[in-house]
DNA sequence: TTGAAAGCGCTAACAG
DNA sequence: CTGTTAGCGCTTTCAA
């Protein structure tokens, strides 16, 4: 029932001053060690929490960052969060996480609360359905640091954190062609969104180089679920001249795609490729085991957290909006990153 | 530029002051709808964000609850704080979330950074390996309603809210037996956690109203891990007398056992049996399909919000621990909820 | 229906 | 080294 020590309340026991304790209790030096021991102690004792409340008001920060993620379910951002976690704990911030559910209104509402909390920056993988980006640029505008990280739109002003998909998307296609695929398709994402529009220049150019003439026919529009993988790949399947591999945008289509090659008893890898690009962990659990672009999630959390704390100690300008392609393997070339089984 | 507009720089374009501000805004009736009307409009023109840093500090609580997972990497706990979120945010609060990443330290820095946060009240599913409890205990004694979810610990005091796992368990095993396996075994989970135990129980009661009898060694000791499941797997395939199927704890061992047993060219289901304990989306994705129980995981969300609502507002009393079997398809004993592909 | 004034708990500036 | 004072932005009496 002691929810409501206060400062205040040690200062009194110890005939001092809530001044005084607060500067002990925060390890200011000009405190005597003696006084330091003694406040710590009794705060200790009286069971003292400190009101973050109260003194984020008075500070001006609160410590906090926030960051909103299109769905917790999705593997590949819970796994960006942890590492956005362990970098942000280790500089005193607290992660708060909203989730977007993938839509746009309820993106907005995550920036309006953010916002009110005065959090001190904000990190955001953009939902699927948003198309309008102006609760971004306002936020911005508004002067709170916000980065993009994954799920990015060029060109508004807002940093973001990326791989390099064009080229993630240029080694998966060819690893394809390496395994002596040749009429390879790709099903793509939302094109609005920068990472599924770049991993279709990718693959177009891997082809190009490969000298394999690109159909338009195999490139089908999906929507990154297992349900647009399933309908993409029955439609390519109708084809007079079916392709023998697919080159998927992400892992959920991929995984669709392997379901219904499943049910038309096509083999993999035998008959048929299949690679995807990392967001999901099931990729090692299905059978045949998913070949997948890795990306790194962990680091790509601990880089975004990086940039938003340049960002709001001023050590990058948020002018000029500025894209980190951070994974190494990706950005390299090092092939190593084809993650199989 | 303008992230502090307050109440009183509204005030001052209005002549008025920040209490008629502040009352208008937040719908006092008491206001005239004139004043209403210029005032908000005003706001909206100077994009005034309220302070919620502030009007926590007056007001005494935050409007955030806060609610501690093992990990946002497991599927389950995702869908769970949907559910959570969904109720919460109808109902004006916001949701914090913390990962203890299973490390009983992180776990106790999430509850002090809650408790600091001047959180409404805390929703904690217990880390694997948390093995003391007083941070709890601690916490729900300094007067913040806290409430168990899924993982929770007995007898400490706390409200919790499981799925009757007994039920689940004797489900789960009854249909293996039901299937016409004959030698069933369990691999457990850490049998300090409630839920875990309480499988076990569930497992042998089963077996016992079938008139099979129980054998030791046909129950081994997890850690709810893909690992586990393997090598216990590997240990139940030396025995002299081979299980026919196992009830793995959770599915993470289960995915441990199938991919054993492929290794071994055991047949699945034809040779062998294998049912989980839902927590994870890849049981769908799996070959052979993973079967398993469901937990309604976005209802357990909802119901233990909802619990813990009523604990905030005193509508039921923190004292005598009461448990929470919410699902009503496992608490009935209703079949359906074996979740077969 | 509105204003004046006080205060939530903390920290920073200024004294001493 | 420590105390005094003021104020972060908001809400809530109490008055008018």
């Amino acid at each position: 029932m002691s929810l409501k020590v206060t400062l205040a309340d040690i200062a009194r026991k110890l005939n001092t001053t809530a001044a005084t304790v607060s500067r002990a209790l925060n390890g200011d030096p000009s405190i005597s060690e003696k006084m330091k021991q003694k406040i710590r102690d009794t705060a200790r004792r009286m069971h003292y929490k400190p009101n973050k409340i109260a003194s984020s008001l008075r500070r001006g920060h609160s410590g906090i960052i926030g960051v909103i993620i299109p769905s917790a379910e999705i593997n590949f951002f819970g796994s960006v969060v942890h590492g956005i976690e362990t970098l942000a704990n280790t500089n005193g911030y607290n992660v708060l996480i909203y989730q977007s559910n993938e839509l746009q209104e309820t993106e907005v509402k995550g920036i309006e609360t953010f916002l009110s909390a005065r959090v001190d920056g904000i990190l955001v993988s953009i939902a699927k359905e948003t198309t309008d980006y102006s609760h971004f640029t306002a936020a911005k505008d508004s002067g709170i640091p916000i980065i993009f990280f994954d799920r990015s739109k060029d060109k508004i002003g807002i940093h973001s954190v990326v791989i390099d998909d064009f080229k993630g998307a240029y080694l998966a296609t060819s690893h394809l062609i390496g395994q002596g695929y040749k009429r390879i398709a790709h099903i793509s994402g939302p094109q609005h969104l920068a990472i599924f529009k770049n991993r279709l220049k990718g693959y177009q150019k891997a082809l190009k180089d490969a000298g394999i003439p690109i159909q338009e026919e195999y490139i089908i529009k999906g929507n990154v679920s297992v349900e647009s993988g399933r309908s993409a790949t029955a439609q390519l399947l109708q084809l007079k001249k079916k392709p023998d591999a697919v080159f998927a945008v992400e892992d959920f289509t991929a995984l669709g795609v392997i379901k219904e090659l499943k049910e038309h008893h096509v083999r993999i890898p035998e008959d048929f490729g299949v690679i995807g690009f990392a967001n999901e962990s099931f990729g090692e659990y299905i059978t045949p085991a998913l070949s997948t672009m890795d990306q790194q999630t962990v680091e790509m959390g601990k880089h975004s957290f990086e940039l938003l704390m340049k960002l709001m100690n001023n050590e990058i300008s948020g002018h000029k909006e500025q894209k980190s392609c951070w994974n190494p393997c990706l950005y390299c070339g090092n092939q190593a990153c084809v993650r199989k089984q």
